[in-house]
DNA sequence: TCTATTATTGAATTATTATTCATTATTAGC
DNA sequence: GCTAATAATGAATAATAATTCAATAATAGA
């Protein structure tokens, strides 16, 4: 017998990641990643059957781990829906503070995997941004939030905004800082540019 | 002699413009933009020395007829700042309803462009959203505007929802108002969602 | 009508790379 | 130490698709 050594899918998905970001999907190659990874080129697929895969299994655990730590947030009912929002904002800039490589995958290459088929991070995915608008709605219910909003429109409003900024930030985490960024983030949300 | 029918170029643009959207650049083959041309594979040579720069070809044109454009809105100096952000939101809004696909194209395929190599087109967008930054400055500068906000911040943070708020819209015009969506983008970006 | 010139064509070429698979390496249990 | 099983390798295969180019088509001017 010989029993696997190290954990190599892990490796595979994190070189996957450090390659993605840098030369996009569809620049990257199998060869890139194995070296990367330091295993050999037909390694991979003994833990993932292809390279679309790979990508899917980034978004997986992803969204999957983001989803459950933001239950804590939400079950906290101290806080008030402006609170809770804060604690979105941060849950995600946390998560990608760790990783930038991450940050830069998941703003390029996740909105193709969105439409092309079913994948199944999408459920994860979207799990998360429904508790999001849960929020927001009750916001709207006990008079915090401006009654107007379409709550559809500011989850893809807030989203991209947030989006942008990491990618921004991930490109170049010396040069700016990622808790000013929060910060206007933060503000710019709940009450926007007009003094 | 022979002269050249049509306007090919335009033909082949549109195309791409089309295919890129539904397939995303890299699934995109020449076959599928000559056959949606109506012209032979090869004949896109003789107008583009190869895809990538067709792609470049799209982001020009668009930039370039932006930035002039929004020339018209910024002089007129009977404008506040705050209406002349609007009107910029307005010119994108309006660029992109003629077009849904070219929306699609640009949120999927311009940041790639963007970190690869110097691209023309670079400096039509930097001047055009540079015009921006000048708007909010200068709100800052008469107390209209939030005096804390980053504008670099503000600017990715804008354009970021923005874009994502195009591209819902643009996979699926007939279910999104666009007009709904610009009225929310104009009021979360000027009051944000806190009553 | 003929010819020179340029436009257009699309099959052939070429390059790239995802994926496979025959071979080799490793080790758990005996 | 031997063996059976599985892990790992990386060169060979196969498929895809960008680009080229020899052949053909069209037309302006003579």
């Amino acid at each position: 017998m010989r029993i696997k050594e190290g954990n190599k899918e892990k490796d595979i998905l994190e070189a996957a990641i450090k390659v993605f970001a840098q030369n996009g999907f569809h620049q990257s190659t199998m060869a890139q990643i194995s070296e990367q990874a330091s295993v050999a080129t037909g390694s991979i697929y003994l833990y993932f059957p292809n390279k679309k895969e790979i990508l899917q299994s980034i978004f997986d655990m992803l969204w999957n781990n983001l989803f459950e730590t933001f239950d804590t947030v939400t079950s906290n009912d101290k806080l008030s829906p402006a609170e809770k929002l804060d604690g979105m904002i941060d849950l995600l800039f946390d998560r990608f503070i760790e990783n930038p490589s991450l940050a830069i995958v998941f703003v390029n290459e996740q909105n193709h995997l969105l439409f092309d088929d079913k994948n199944p991070f999408t459920n994860n995915y979207q799990r998360f941004l429904d508790r999001g608008i849960e929020l927001v709605r009750n916001g709207i219910e006990r008079k915090e939030f401006w009654g107007e909003v379409d709550l559809t429109i500011f989850k893809y409003f807030i989203f991209g905004a947030v989006r942008n900024l990491l990618h921004l930030w991930a490109q170049n985490p010396d040069k700016y800082n990622l808790n000013t960024i929060r910060k206007n983030v933060k503000y710019l949300m709940k009450h926007g540019l007009v003094a």
